[in-house]
RNA sequence: GGCGCCAUCGUCUAGGGGACCAGGAUAGGUGGUUCUCAGCCAUCAGACCGGGGUUCGAAUCCCCGUGGCGCCA
């Protein structure tokens, strides 16, 4: 039998690190077994789903490279694939259990269940629907219709026993279902509640594996049971563990950035952020931390993910994303980067190929520095701002100095001399210097850094300045002196 | 409240009775390399939730407790 998995976002909101984490899961179970995966758009509550959500849900998960095989934008021949296109099937399923005698309409208003509820808590009963709308009369069904009271349709519990949910990951988990109340599968609106349109979708859909996360463990008996009065065969289920935040609880926006296209836009890599979920609760028996698509595909298996909840660590994800971005070629680095730049106002949409190649350049040299796109941005600005702004401890340590003034004046007229910057003339005319003046590296070194930066640390001094070219390293070297003159003055 | 799941360094994890005074990764400390930073190399520190069993032997199996999380909502 093929392999069918899914993905079943609700578009309530941005794509989750969590939902991607499990959308991954699905991927990599569905392309392993060279079964299918499917999307499909859990937009039932119309009243929190947004198209908006929809199209970014979407647009993530193309980013993040999982593709799928039926859903929104490919078809298949299980659609629709949004429940929201599917509603009529719900009622007729629904149509067909109050039918069976397997569901009743229940009069009872969300307020007056809460009351009830509040009650038996304080009692110390377990808070369950008591089942008064199962046997209504003729009579008081119609007394609630006239009172205006729209009915829920809720699912009759017959079972009076253990219900065991096999579970890939944990085994064989036991229920009681005598714990259980009736519940809702219709609300009063007409569109089904999760548990229902669930059940319906996976099961029209042909789903073969339920991978999910934890959260879903104790839903999964009502929904056995909801298969059961439908005389569907339930699929394999997979619970897997959630995702968490920095104390432990579930990760929320409290704990920063969730959402995919955070990350996103922040300039992560697709494939660094694939592989850093991937590790989130799986692991290989080496412990091993990178994978090329096809070796994740292929050593992915469900019986090593393991049981635990994972911490989301946003720390090791930057680590990965620099590692990657370390392994990639300049050429396409620059591509990922220029846009940043563009952003900045730094380079034209479209380079000449001069700038082009100063960019490429000055990727090359930034690259070990970046752990994310968008670093570019700060490490990078003097080279493009003109009028950069100097760092305040920077120049106290390495710029206020007694002998750096004449010292600046000295490179400069060395610089002067030759026509054109090199790094290996500049190198060795620096290192002459530091020579005759008796002075170390460092103490020449440091000094022009800030004087053509602004900073104390950055890439090599030599490559930067040939970068700069040498009118603008003079004239650099000029508003530093100017910079120091004018302090002279001042004291 | 009931039910369920989970429990190894701060974090992600390896481990499935002896190979473990617990391995890797990350984060942190120290040293080296270099003009600085980053990187790289070397090095240090850091964990089996607690208690009972089972066993010659338990991180590993069982029970209880505790804690965290989830579902009912």
């Amino acid at each position: 039998m093929q392999v069918r998995v899914r993905f079943a976002p609700s578009p309530t909101g941005e794509l989750h690190i969590g939902g991607a984490r499990t959308a991954l899961f699905n991927w990599l179970f569905a392309r392993h077994h060279k079964g299918k995966f499917i999307l499909r758009i859990e937009n039932t509550d119309l009243l929190r789903s947004q198209e908006d959500f929809t199209n970014s849900i979407i647009e993530n998960l193309k980013w993040l490279g999982l593709d799928w095989d039926e859903g929104p934008e490919v078809g298949g021949e299980y659609g629709p694939y949004f429940q929201s296109q599917r509603l009529s099937i719900y009622r007729e399923f629904a149509d067909n259990l109050l039918r069976d005698g397997k569901a009743y309409f229940c009069y009872c208003s969300a307020e007056e269940l809460e009351a009830r509820k509040k009650k038996m808590q304080a009692l110390g009963i377990p808070p369950v629907y008591d089942g008064r709308c199962r046997n209504l009369s003729r009579e008081e069904r119609e007394r609630f219709e006239k009172e205006g009271r729209k009915p829920t349709v809720r699912f009759k519990i017959t079972r009076r026993d253990k219900i065991k949910v096999k579970d890939l990951l944990r085994g064989e988990v036991i229920f009681d279902s005598r714990l259980f109340g009736d519940f809702i599968i219709l609300k009063s609106d007409g569109t089904p509640t999760f548990n229902f349109a669930n059940v319906i979708d996976d099961a029209l859909m042909r789903i073969t594996h339920v991978i999910r996360g934890d959260d879903h463990l104790s839903n999964t008996p009502r929904q056995l049971l909801i298969y059961e009065a439908l005389g569907f065969t339930p699929p394999s289920y997979a619970h897997i563990p959630m995702i968490l935040g920095k104390d432990g609880s579930k990760l929320s926006k409290r704990h920063g950035a969730t959402s995919v296209s955070y990350y996103r836009e922040k300039g992560y890599l697709p494939w660094a952020l694939v592989n850093y979920l991937a590790l989130l609760g799986w692991s290989t028996p080496d412990s091993q931390q990178f994978f090329e698509k096809e070796e994740l595909i292929q050593k992915f298996s469900l019986d090593r993910v393991n049981k635990s909840p994972a911490i989301f660590d946003p720390q090791k994800l930057e680590w990965m994303n620099a590692e990657y971005i370390r392994k990639m070629s300049t050429e396409k680095l620059t591509e990922l980067v220029i846009p940043y730049l563009i952003g900045k106002g730094w380079v034209k949409k479209k380079p000449s190929s001069r700038d082009y190649g100063k960019v490429l350049r000055i990727v090359e040299l930034e690259k070990d520095r970046l752990r994310v796109l968008s670093d570019i941005t700060e490490l990078a600005d003097f080279f493009f701002e003109k009028d950069f702004t100097y760092d305040n401890k920077a120049v106290a340590r390495r710029l206020r100095k007694d002998y750096v003034f004449s010292l600046l004046q000295k490179i400069k007229d060395e610089i002067s001399k030759a026509d054109s910057l090199k790094e290996e003339d500049l190198e060795r005319a620096l290192r002459r210097l530091s020579e005759e003046l008796g002075l170390s590296t460092g103490e020449v070194f440091h000094p022009l850094r800030v004087a053509l930066t602004g900073r104390m640390r950055g890439p090599g001094l030599f490559e930067l300045a040939v970068i700069l070219g040498k009118e603008e390293v003079i004239r650099r070297i000029d508003r530093a002196l100017n910079l120091l003159s004018s302090e002279a003055v001042k004291s």
